[in-house]
DNA sequence: ATGCCTTCTGGGAGAAGA
């Protein structure tokens, strides 16, 4: 099975490149953030015809989740367990949620397409609202690998944070004024991963953006950040045989601003472990 | 310590993104 992730900016300005994209490249399984539609709004047809099912999410023009597969989608799941919301006007647990997830199980492995508020600037209502979406992620994650230790399970997605130095490629961008590379966030992030999940990508990717702004020269001037994310659980690391980071689908005619992240699994058993990519410890 | 780009919208100037 080919996994990607991808924050598309838009599923509308942009739906034959992304299609295209998933074809050319046999991608069994397409989380997507950002399609910027309500549910009804999402071009079905266009992946129904590439021979897709598709789950979507939206609520406005903002955020909005998908995940298109090869294979039916089983138990769909809106938002995840316990994940805050936030609007304006609104303060605490009767905060509307926005759509910023979606989970599926496909092929016996759960998926979930995620968009991690941004957090604006630090101090930011949002940016307290981020932190408590992330570690009610952890909560969720911990609670569902201590009931199903041996589940494949992946969080994937635009998690708005760059975990190391390496991953911030913005000279402006510096320690103390800066979201994305705060010290809290960065603690939430390892904090995820400490509830079961790894990064599977960069074992095998291990330098490289996922993102560049479409202003100031980012993307030529290679200033990029890595903020996209496929974090797997012991199970589903144990099946990556391969990763990729398409950088070139940052170039051409309106591309996103972030590119996708692939990786392939191999979900036949265990039998093929000493030919993977040593994951987990 | 930001919005030089880009997207969206019962309305086109404002909100949002990272």
């Amino acid at each position: 099975m080919r996994l990607a992730t991808w924050n598309v900016n838009s599923i509308r300005a942009r739906l034959p490149r992304i299609v295209d994209f998933a074809v050319r490249e046999h991608i069994d399984v397409l989380a997507m953030q950002e399609i910027k539609c309500k549910t009804d709004q999402f071009p079905y047809e266009a992946f129904e015809e590439a021979g897709y099912h598709v789950a979507a999410h939206g609520l406005n023009q903002w955020n909005g989740v998908a995940i298109a597969s090869r294979e039916p989608l089983e138990d769909v799941e809106i938002g995840f367990p316990g994940m805050p919301g936030f609007a304006k006007g609104h303060d605490g647990p009767d905060a509307p949620q926005e759509a910023r997830a979606i989970g599926a199980t496909v092929g016996g492995v759960k998926v979930w397409s995620l968009y991690v508020p941004n957090g604006r600037a630090l101090g930011d209502p949002h940016y307290y609202y981020k932190l408590e979406w992330l570690s009610a992620l952890q909560e969720y994650t911990s609670e569902t690998l201590s009931r199903t230790p041996d589940l494949a399970f992946a969080l994937t997605g635009d998690f708005n944070i760059a975990p190391t130095d390496a991953d911030n490629g913005v000279p402006q961008m510096v320690q103390g004024f800066s979201t994305h590379i705060s010290p809290p966030e960065r603690e939430a992030f390892a904090a995820l991963e400490a509830a079961g999940v790894a990064d599977v990508v960069r074992p095998l990717i291990p330098t490289g953006y996922t993102y560049w702004d479409y202003k100031q020269l980012r993307f030529p001037r290679n200033e990029g950040l890595r903020i996209d994310f496929i974090l797997g659980s012991h199970a589903f690391a144990q099946a990556v045989t391969g990763a990729q980071i398409h950088r070139n689908e940052r170039k051409g005619e309106v591309p996103s601003d972030h590119v996708p992240v692939v990786v392939d699994l191999d979900l036949t058993g265990p039998e093929a472990d000493e030919d993977r990519p040593m994951i987990f410890g």
